[in-house]
DNA sequence: GTGTTTGCAAAGTGTTTGCAATTTA
DNA sequence: TAAATTGCAAACACTTTGCAAACAC
């Protein structure tokens, strides 16, 4: 974790997103948004850190990764019970590889899908999540 | 539990899915299917069952709503870590109400929407979900 | 210096397992 | 009667809490 011009894009990236860039949250999200072309759960976040190094607790990983949530660094999207964090927090679209258990975002653009459905009365949408399950042929 | 005619109902319905009507499952299919219009969670389920008489165990009613998951009777989803289960299982597209953690199933013609984005090779889709999540005006 | 963040053990929550007893066909 | 199902306590997996120590500004 010692690389210095990437490290002032995270550090730059935190600031922006109104968090202090502690430690911890540079590690984190230096391996988040270096590595990480997919959603990862705590669990895989935790794994990744552990084999770069990183020595960090599981509950620490889940408090750091919600203050990137909160923040809005990333997206948070629940699966078959599973919780994932997307690091672009702008996707609404994703295949779901239910085999691997893999989650990846997709722009709208790459679905040709607008979802625009009529809303019940004194509600309006909060966020769409479309999740394109995907099996083996 | 004892309403003879909408207990044919139930039985049939049971016998259909391919599983034996015995006694938990005609409870709890009848209570589900009679009277949620909604996606209920298996704590939902059983507590609506104990308030009806019906005494069974929160690990009971997680086995019933299973199998009724396996034989295609009701389908799950999960919504922020928390599970439903949809009675209809040709519903795809829901709406969430955030503030009361309610989910309700819409058909495809009520929203109008049609997915059908372009697949990774060697891919098939297993199934799509849309969740729209509704908050307060 | 002060308010924020870390770190992790322990507690909490929701779900599944295991298996003897019961029920169905 | 043989195979399927029930029932629920105990086990389990995942997530959050609590709070003293460390840190950022």
């Amino acid at each position: 974790m010692q690389i210095p011009e990437i490290d002032e894009v995270t550090i730059a990236r935190l600031r922006k997103a109104g968090l202090r860039p502690t430690r911890r949250r540079r590690e984190l999200a230096h391996l988040l948004f270096s590595s990480c072309k997919e959603a990862v759960t705590a669990e895989g976040l935790h794994s990744f850190a552990q084999r770069n190094g990183v020595k960090v607790s599981l509950a620490t990983v889940y408090g750091t990764l919600h203050s990137f949530c909160d923040a809005g660094m990333v997206r948070e999207v629940s699966i078959d019970s599973g919780r994932y964090f997307d690091i672009n927090p702008d996707n609404h679209q994703y295949f779901y590889f239910e085999d691997e258990r893999r989650l990846v975002g997709v722009t709208e653009a790459e679905t040709g899908l607008k979802v625009m459905p009529p809303l019940p009365e004194g509600r309006r949408i909060s966020r769409v999540d479309v999740v394109v399950r995907l099996r083996r042929d």
